[in-house]
DNA sequence: CCAACACTATGGAACGTTCCAAGCGTTATA
DNA sequence: TATAACGCTTGGAACGTTCCATAGTGTTGG
């Protein structure tokens, strides 16, 4: 008898002990290879299930066990690099482990985290990674309190309840400016990003300790916020030269406004690598590929969401313990749109 | 008293029950909002969940109705800008119907792909989304005979069984050369991406069907096949100048192939639009921020993930009924990557 | 010859829902 | 007054696993 195996009605353990004469003890024995069994009895069994094409439920055994293999992933804007990268990390990790991530995309809606959230307590995951919109720390906080595991990735939250991984913002646009100023550039421009998150908030810290590292004075004026986009970063270029200070050098909060920015400076005749020199940060893939290639902070974004899911994956399997941060190590990548790296 | 919901342990319906003083059945019927239910006991339920922080457990559920909310959302290749666009329309979709994606990204690997559908049975989904790697129609042919609801996206396989949902390729890749045949150019390179798949041996028609419709001799020495990257773009042009063949425009397999290709062509000192013109396909984000805008196929990505998403669902509610195939239409966005537009 | 022990195998309760059949109190109808 | 109808509520079986307590069979050693 050949089963029709979709969801209801298709072949259970019982079936299957059935057919080979045994009980769904055994073969659910057999289905965590436990050594209990007899290797003539395993082979019945997994003859059986073979004959039937038997597929597992693990929604039954996720509730036998109060445990699951899901874990959420909730990412902020899926279409930029920087967490389309993070995410195959994670992804990967979880996959690896056996993991299953359950995707949301919030798209920097904080109703929509606060939803997604819900959700995936109700489906029973046994953690959450999160790159948090970062507005709605309520949301999070009350998840936290659920004590299901969870890791904020890449955007901070100030808790002291919650475990973070992230990369080092400060000391790579410090890393940035420094190699800029070491390069002759007085006038340096900031294209801030956004300035109300940690990461915008750590970005500008790293520029300003730059500049006061060096002596130089800081120019508020000399930040320009927008949003995290390739048209915002073209804007923000644009209002950076409408200052008419003579900056000839301009470190940016991610690679997409640097690639916006450089599309302005095109526009205004300006080479970039000779005539103005353009620092982004993550290195996302394209930066590499850019006209000129781009100079840029490297985050290692892939092996970040790597790690991050590692660490929730610890979390579930030791949810004790406190909450921990790490800040994953971060350098400057040199390419052509600062002109021809000095030669050492 | 206060629980402490975490997985094992939190409040069940039958705890919100005896706090209430009704029956687990009743708080049942509140939960999916029953007109059975009189309004003063609904209240009293709905209290006794507050007061808990009770957290409705779908596993249980589908385990009972044998149904889940799940769906299976395979991906090829995250990292590439189509698919994210791809994927993030396909999450939207689900997410507005109140389904929870489950992803997978196979990251082209076969071997990972069967793996994961297998995966995604165990889980119980209510359907699956997939962009394949083309290599493994047995594992998806295999998967299909589950029954359980399953739409290709964005990549055909040959198989009367599947629902398809993609756009049009043969007619993108011919109004992309139509256009520049209309230029004047006459010569014309199409960097084909990989030859095997079925989205390649369309674009690849739709040049030879321009050709021919223009009455241009049609040179197979000018099709080179590459694999879909920036690199592989670059290294593509590099060999389609080194054929010497006056060749004054290339029509890509996608955006990030002309992308790598406009790189190898500012390396050669021809400047793209003026002398030598480039047409991408998708028309990922980036492209209209190049250097220069690139002119290329409007594939619509993220509304066609979300209408794939839409697909699935119908198919959910309604398994019955053939396979359909649908292909969404597609328009050239002209960028100055050919110039300027010839007014109209 | 029996106790002790290893090795296998098993029955049944439990996980938290859903849903059917049935119950009960009140009002309408005959 | 008996009965039907209605509005609301309920007990209990069922979904497919896991896992505990228990039991049957040899084998070994005293």
């Amino acid at each position: 008898m050949v089963f029709t195996t979709n969801l209801a009605g298709r072949a259970t353990i019982i079936d299957i002990a059935r057919i080979a004469g045994v009980s769904k003890s055994t073969v659910s024995l057999v289905l965590k290879n436990s050594a209990l069994v007899k290797a003539e009895t395993r082979a019945k069994v997994e003859a059986a299930m073979g004959e039937v094409g038997y597929v597992y439920n693990r929604a039954a055994a996720n509730l036998r066990t109060s445990k699951s293999n899901f874990v959420g992933m909730v990412i902020s804007d899926l279409n930029n690099a920087f967490f389309s990268e993070l995410a195959t990390g994670i992804e990967d990790a979880f996959y690896k482990a056996g993991y299953v991530p359950i995707l949301a995309n919030t798209n920097e809606d904080p109703v929509r985290e606060a939803r997604v959230l819900q959700s995936m307590r109700e489906q029973g995951v046994a953690g959450v990674i999160i790159s948090p919109t970062g507005t709605n720390s309520a949301a999070l906080e009350d998840f936290r309190r659920s004590h299901i595991p969870l890791v904020t990735i890449a955007r901070r939250i100030q808790s002291p309840h919650l475990t973070y991984i992230g990369q080092d913002n400060v000391n790579g646009v410090e890393k940035a400016c420094a190699y800029l100023i070491k390069l002759g550039h007085r006038r340096i421009g900031f294209l801030s990003g956004p300035t109300q998150t940690e990461t915008g908030l750590e970005r500008r810290q790293g520029y300003i300790q730059a500049l006061a590292a060096a002596g130089i004075a800081f120019d508020p004026e000399l930040i320009i916020k927008s949003p995290p986009t390739r048209r915002g970063g073209a804007e923000a270029a644009e209002e950076l030269l409408r200052l008419d200070k003579q900056v000839t050098a301009a470190v940016c909060f991610n690679d997409i406004i640097a690639f916006g920015a450089m599309a302005t400076l095109a526009a205004h005749k300006l080479e970039v690598g000779r005539d103005f020199s353009v620092i982004g940060f993550d290195n996302i893939g394209e930066s590499e590929f850019y006209k000129p290639p781009l100079t840029t902070v490297n985050a290692h974004t892939r092996a970040l969401g790597e790690q991050g899911g590692q660490i929730l994956l610890e979390l579930i399997e030791d949810p004790r313990g406190p909450a921990r941060t790490l800040i994953g190590p971060v350098e400057l990548v040199l390419r052509q749109s600062c002109g021809p790296p000095p030669t050492l």
